[in-house]
DNA sequence: TTGACATATGTCGATATGGATATATGATGT
DNA sequence: ACATCATATATCCATATCGACATATGTCAA
């Protein structure tokens, strides 16, 4: 079995660079999908596809409007990210500074009997 | 072609929630990997080939001691995912209240002609 | 209705996975 | 040296991609 489809959750729909650079590009405002083709240098069947993946979670919207179809961002489906990520936050944040050392040591102590849990 | 590899960068490794799953379970302390075997419910090659793909984004560090080999977190790579989950996380926190009517109004101008840019 | 434009969908080939299994490497204790 | 424990690597199979290309669907204009 391979990696579960791309399509299940945002974690994996913005694996993808190109889906990532969409997004950006979508971040700036609604887009037509032909701009996104311009902007990207993808096929435009590619460039639907994204599209449909990054639909699929919820991170863009459509609206339609005569023979376009305008995306745009719904940030909202990147919030299990932000969530997630922000879990590790400490280890980079100086927002956390001397608190680190502290609950280090005690994390060591909790686990270093090495057995199961 | 097919996606680029997994081992590529922080998106990708994160994409899969095995090791998600591991990256959970070691912020909770440095763990070996029988450990992590057991928590999973994984079988140890599994387990093995997921850390080398955290350890080849710079997600884990390894230390040995004695026949073991002790995974640790190392949040810091995953920082590059926050920092750009975050330019998103306006769409969803109530600190941007009143600023993003105005701002997604700004963007509309900017962007309704729909030409390339 | 016909034709042009905008987008979506289907198919194909190449490749990268993840899990299962077998096996290699490495350290420890006797 | 040997057996054992702990972990890593190799091989295989099934499957999920991605991009390229062809084509279908849908909208507008004449």
């Amino acid at each position: 079995m391979a990696r579960a489809a791309t399509t299940a959750d945002a974690f994996n729909a913005v694996a993808e660079p190109r889906r990532r650079q969409i997004l950006d590009i979508l971040a700036g405002g609604e887009r037509p999908v032909n701009d996104l083709v311009g902007l990207t240098g993808l096929a435009q069947p590619q460039v639907s596809r994204h599209l449909r993946v990054l639909r699929e979670v919820g991170a863009v919207d459509v609206r339609d409007q005569g023979r376009q179809r305008l995306y745009r961002i719904n940030g909202q489906a990147l919030k299990p990210i932000h969530d997630w990520v922000a879990a590790y936050e400490r280890s980079w944040s100086e927002r956390f500074g001397q608190l680190d050392a502290v609950l280090e040591e005690l994390q060591a102590e909790e686990v270093d009997d090495g057995s199961d849990e």
